[in-house]
DNA sequence: GCGTATATTTCATCTAACTAAACTATCCTC
DNA sequence: GAGGATAGTTTAGTTAGATGAAATATACGC
């Protein structure tokens, strides 16, 4: 298999992972009182970690003014919180608190259940394929950045 | 390979893979003038095809009159249109325009370019197996629904 | 230490996004 | 064909999200 043919593979897949799970972004974000501007800060700093407010503004595109009051906002509702750099007292690491990782987990988990039952459709016979696949795919992506 | 350890695995892949995206996303919204909300409409439309103003308003989870307005303004912009259905004339489709199709693609086109770099990375001989994998999983995937 | 650069906040102000309620147009049912 | 349901829009009014400009606090270079 050449790699132009791989790669529209990969892409169909992501086609599919997208159309799925953007349904769920969409309905989590909204059902728990966020908007999607909120809800992506949130993913942000699950999958991404910590980050200081000037990584906001440069991530999302907006101005620091912008970036520190939808950090604010997302203060006053009790789902990050500002910590102080020890190193810089200039900066303050935005973090998700207890509450806010829930949120995250809760629109995540909507992912989990559909992924299982893809899962438990497999045959048998393939399942060391795909599983093995898989692992390829996360070793080599783990190299991009 | 059993069902839970796939399941993580396939997990693993999809954190991975909104790690990548997620970034892009916000990137081309925001460069090109449009809103979280507004990106989320169009690429909604590009996955998902044609959809009813009322349509958007469940996706979204707004009220009808927020949906309405939200078409508007993509209206205005000329990024999607609205067309009368024949069968009830009291429905509007929504569709992408052009311009709006172009813009879905830019954004689209970073994925690619990442998707690429990561095929790249496969060593020859286990092309053929993730190939397989990925068939697998779009073939089963498409039942899902 | 002094001047400059950086991180963040605050303020005034504008637009986007939302809602409820009232309205129009169309469809469906009996 | 009258009455009620559905799709969508308009209007008035609220909140979120954005900006530029000014302010504050801290860091860095010489």
């Amino acid at each position: 298999m050449n790699e132009p043919e791989l790669t529209q593979l990969l892409l169909d897949w992501s086609t599919i992972f997208v159309r799925l799970s953007m349904h769920d972004f969409n309905r989590f974000a909204r059902g728990g009182g966020l908007s999607l501007a909120q809800m992506s800060v949130l993913m942000h700093l699950h999958y991404n970690g910590p980050r200081e407010v000037m990584g906001f503004a440069e991530l999302m595109q907006v101005s620091p003014a912008g970036a520190s009051q939808m950090i604010e906002r997302l203060v006053q509702s009790g789902l990050v919180q500002r910590i102080e750099s020890r190193d810089d007292r200039r900066v303050r690491q935005v973090h998700l608190t207890e509450q806010g990782r829930q949120v995250v987990l809760t629109s995540i988990s909507a992912r989990r259940q559909w992924v299982e039952s893809l899962i438990a459709r497999l045959p048998d016979e393939q399942r060391e394929a795909v599983g093995q696949a898989l692992r390829v795919l996360i070793d080599r992506a783990s190299e991009l950045e």
